[in-house]
RNA sequence: UGGGGUAUAGUGUAACGGUAGCACAACUGACUCUGGAUCAGUUUGUCUAGGUUCGAAUCCUAGUACCCCAGCCA
């Protein structure tokens, strides 16, 4: 994909092309259009892009890279109504950020065009009066309801609007006078004049422009007719000259409309090829009941990390080249399959593995007293930063007489095959001591509230002289000099794989999942501090820096931190055996 | 009694008439100062029924299942 970036592993796409690249092969092999390959990218500035979206990114400018050829960011800004400034510079930035470290040195913005429907309005014009003069395009009077209504269904061919047979002066006339604001809005619309009998419905003469008054977030007030976005959609690729218009399944039935537009204008004459768009579990994909979501406030913006936005991954901690693996991972067809949430999150896990930084960290915090520990005693251990990477060095970590442990990694009476702490049991204190557990403090409630513990001094750094060993090795931070952070653990979006399917009468938001969200005050190591400085200025850590707490998951420090407090999101947790064990036993 | 698509392990995706492979998941085991990572191994598959062929996931015929289409949305 990218010059500077290692070839992807060989997954199920190494070494075999795609059925999109097999075509554009075959057609550099024919010379259909001549070796070059033009491709685009084309949303609509209604919403902010997800992942789903990220596949047709990665798919689009990765086939333009891999081909020597280019790659247009095109806005399909042609409905006013919906459309907004806010939702042009969220997809630049989104797309600039998937494609971010894949650009050639001294690129900042991955497009090699940038180009708007909304460029080509005075084309599409002139290109409606050619039509209207061919006598293949009509003004029709028809209210909606009259049209849906003499559309037909399915089963059942459509009637021809009385408006159809109007002579081509008075069409010229009419569509002028639509332009220039002669009537109200929905009044009238221009109409192709193709066939209502024709199974494929799209050709039962399509409605091409219709009368609405909508200040338009680049044409300001210019215009009061608008093309639909099937008049528009092909003759724009057309203009840019691209060679695979590259578009998800449910535009198939429509490419015959394309074909007809650019059969009977004689213009270029680009290959649309459509595959399957992305779904995922536990998670819902399309644009409406995204903003559905945000709107109504079930979650907390575009970019809330539960979000599969591109905004939402980026802020729990995804990075782009985890989306970019998980989309060359996956694959390109026409098969309509979802895929596992896993997949995505293994992904980031095998990305961070290597790149982040580990810190001590505990979300549930359970104080230990090390009675055999001096009182005023502390002292600085050598913590490795990551073991996956010898040139992160190391940091030092402050211990002292008391800590805090997680209260998962204590068990008063622990089942079979639990190895952390216990009454009378011995663990490794992580880069510090063994720790064995003599007591119990609970309060009247019988909670357990604090272990009384001794260490083995002869143990420091982690090793036992005597060579003895401890199965288990758990995190821990020093209460006198932890940190307290609020981390947020979050959860599936929805709380079942398919969150779509829902008895009749209800939605998705059914299964939206109550505990996607969960908060916790948790003790950090204090080498975590923030800093509202630019990278490289001071010591601390920055919005988006990513980490791994130790035995917990991915982190990565949220945009709502501030000097006095840090806030984490947790991207994704480890693998956790343990867990997974635990799940099983209670099953049987 | 419409049209357009798609069917290969649990999930995706290869194989283009010649040993059904890969990844994720699951399960074993090894190793480990993260029950992480890593390594080794195991289980599970060509929608069905016929046909052509020495040989079929692939070609033919007939079925079946699922998806999309009746916005002046994109």
């Amino acid at each position: 994909m990218a010059d500077n970036e290692p070839a992807p592993p060989p997954g199920n796409a190494g070494g075999s092309l795609n059925f999109i690249h097999q075509i554009i092969e075959e057609h550099n092999k024919t010379g259909r259009f001549a070796g070059r390959v033009c491709t685009r990218f084309p949303p609509e500035p209604n919403g902010y892009l997800h992942i789903g979206h990220a596949k047709s990114i990665c798919l689009n400018f990765g086939t333009a890279r891999r081909y020597g050829g280019r790659c247009n960011l095109r806005f399909d800004d042609t409905n006013p109504e919906k459309e907004e400034q806010e939702y042009v510079d969220s997809i630049m930035e989104d797309v600039r950020w998937v494609l971010s470290g894949t650009l050639p040195a001294g690129r900042t913005d991955p497009w090699d065009g940038l180009y708007y429907a909304s460029d080509y309005f005075d084309q599409l014009y002139e290109w409606a009066i050619v039509l209207i003069k061919k006598g293949k395009a009509f003004i029709c009077d028809q209210t909606p309801d009259q049209v849906r209504e003499t559309r037909g269904t399915p089963n059942k061919p459509g009637t021809n609007s009385p408006f159809r047979d109007r002579s081509v002066e008075e069409n010229l006339k009419l569509f002028e006078g639509m332009k220039n604001g002669e009537f109200p809005d929905g009044s009238r619309t221009l109409r192709a004049k193709i066939d209502m009998a024709h199974a494929n419905i799209n050709l039962r003469d399509p409605v091409l422009y219709r009368i609405m008054r909508a200040t338009h977030h680049r044409t300001g007030d210019k215009w009061c007719i608008y093309a639909m976005y099937d008049y528009a959609h092909g003759q724009s690729d057309s203009i840019e000259k691209i060679t695979h218009s590259i578009c998800t399944l449910e535009f198939e039935h429509h490419r015959p409309l394309y074909d007809w537009f650019i059969n009977e204008l004689g213009i270029y004459h680009p290959q649309q090829i459509e595959f399957s768009r992305l779904n995922l579990t536990y998670t819902v994909m399309s644009k409406r009941k995204l903003l559905l979501l945000v709107k109504d406030k079930h979650v907390r913006g575009w970019d809330d990390p539960r979000m599969p936005t591109i905004s939402g991954l980026r802020r729990r901690g995804y990075t782009p080249e985890a989306i970019r693996a998980f989309c060359e991972r996956i694959g390109v067809s026409k098969y309509e399959g979802t895929i596992e949430m896993a997949w995505l999150e293994d992904a980031l896990r095998d990305d961070l593995n290597k790149k982040a930084q580990r810190r001590m960290a505990v979300l549930r915090p359970l104080k230990v007293v090390i009675e055999n520990y001096p009182e005023s005693q502390t002292e600085e251990l050598d913590a490795v930063n990551n073991p996956e990477d010898p040139s992160a060095g190391s940091r030092k970590v402050p211990f002292g007489r008391e800590l805090y442990i997680e209260r998962t990694d204590f068990m008063e009476d622990p089942p079979k095959g639990y190895f952390r702490l216990s009454p009378g049991k011995e663990v490794r204190l992580r880069w510090a001591y063994f720790l064995k557990c003599n007591g119990v403090i609970k309060d009247a409630a019988g909670n357990v509230t604090e272990l009384r513990c001794t260490y083995d001094p002869a143990t420091k750094g982690g090793n036992a002289p005597d060579g003895r060993k401890v199965k288990g090795t758990i995190h821990w931070v020093s209460a006198a000099h932890a940190v307290p952070a609020e981390v947020r653990l979050y959860d599936h979006l929805c709380k079942v794989p398919f969150p779509e399917d829902v008895p009749e009468g209800q939605d998705f938001l059914v299964n939206l999942n109550p505990n996607s969200l969960e908060v916790v005050t948790a003790m950090v190591e204090p080498s975590l501090h923030f800093s509202p400085l630019p990278p490289g200025e001071g010591s601390g850590v920055r919005v988006g820096d990513k980490f791994q707490f130790e035995r917990l998951g991915y982190f990565s420090v949220d945009k709502d931190s501030t000097p006095g407090k840090l806030v984490f999101n947790r991207a994704v947790t480890l693998a956790d055996t343990w867990a997974k064990m635990e799940k099983k036993g209670n099953r049987q």
